[in-house]
DNA sequence: TCTATAAATTGACCACGGTCATTTTGTGGG
DNA sequence: CCCACAAAATGACCGTGGTCAATTTATAGA
């Protein structure tokens, strides 16, 4: 039978996501080091891994945070009444995932868990990222033909390739909002049915 | 004036390249260590990092490789006269960026470059892709709103997300091509236009 | 209060990617 | 053939993420 967690326990988890975050609020993702965050926290090296399962499993939790704090205000709105509305309430989220390098790319590595039982705080906001999309868009100006769902699932998509080009070198000429633009008319609200079908 | 590379180097390059690929098929991406690649190549640890920038510069060379020889093939088929005659073309490309996770990985963290300077064989790959995804869309049975660029750019997205779904847990039971032709039967030939516009 | 047991913490240690001052080797000019 | 110089290679060394047997601390029950 497993015991409550002490207390003690739970002050030492709180003091190493502290240290962390005050960490990278000062000089970035990048130059995160556990031995720092150990330091600051005053806990020894092996108390960081019994709380997290690596440095990462960490910044999966701390970045989570920060998206699921979008999404919640995306969940807050109306369903979207155009694109522009719709990229109105997507802006904040996708500032969010974009604004560290590192951040990001561990954002794209996270965002699929390989077992089940290891679908971590990100994996998790990519599940939610789908279903407040789906509602965004139910009741809007946009296609009927495709299910909501899937609706959502291609937003995603192309909203993590906007978002991918913005860290491309050959690309960073155009705002990540206006390439997504381009992307959504085209997925949402097509001109023209396809010939022959 | 830089002088000629000596003939030396390219057989070191090329005994690195060999060991490297000897490991990755015997035992896969994941368990590649540089220390293991030099020793079976039969030079120093730090002439490793003379020919490849990091570990990553090897592998990014190796999977562009094989990513090159899959677009070989696609760019010499006739374009596309239906969806599944461009499920049919791009399938074994998809199967070989997904073949190892590890790779997978690799390939989208170096999908895009941050600097000019620094565009590396996998990017390159992705600049190709798009080109020739184009060509095979050109004159098939699809959507003539969009530029065959554009169109070519969202195809890239949605085979991205179902590549990445089919590492995830919680999507395994659905093979990558199916979800694919789903995604594309709606982003390729979308069955009713929008309502209002 | 005392004791047994599990929870929590510790820090020396390891693995492995990557660095760089030094040494060896190849090459073109005299 | 020899020298000067650059290209190439070397391997001891470092930084940092991660491990684990040993130790300390909290708690439930007698």
């Amino acid at each position: 039978m497993a015991r409550a967690p002490q207390k003690r326990m739970l002050e030492t988890r709180a003091r190493l996501i502290a240290a962390a975050e005050k960490r990278i609020d000062a000089d970035g993702y990048a130059a995160l080091r556990v031995e720092d965050v150990v330091r600051d926290a005053g806990v020894a090296k092996g108390t960081f891994f019994a709380h997290f399962a690596d440095k990462d499993a960490l910044l999966d939790r701390l970045i989570a945070e920060r998206i699921d704090m979008r999404l919640d205000e995306i969940a807050g709105l109306p369903p979207a009444t155009s694109l522009d509305a719709f990229l109105d309430a997507v802006d904040p989220l996708m500032a969010a995932m974009t604004a560290d390098r590192v951040a990001f790319d561990l954002i794209m590595r996270r965002a699929g868990a390989m077992a089940v039982d290891d679908v971590g705080p990100i994996a998790t906001t990519f599940g939610r990222q789908i279903a407040i999309f789906a509602d965004q868009l139910a009741d809007g100006p946009f296609r009927k033909d495709v299910s909501p769902a899937l609706l959502a699932e291609g937003v995603q998509a192309l909203a993590i390739q906007a978002m991918a080009l913005q860290f491309c070198a050959l690309h960073q000429d155009v705002a990540v909002r206006d390439r997504l633009r381009v992307y959504l008319a085209a997925w949402l609200t097509p001109a023209i049915s396809a010939p022959g079908g």
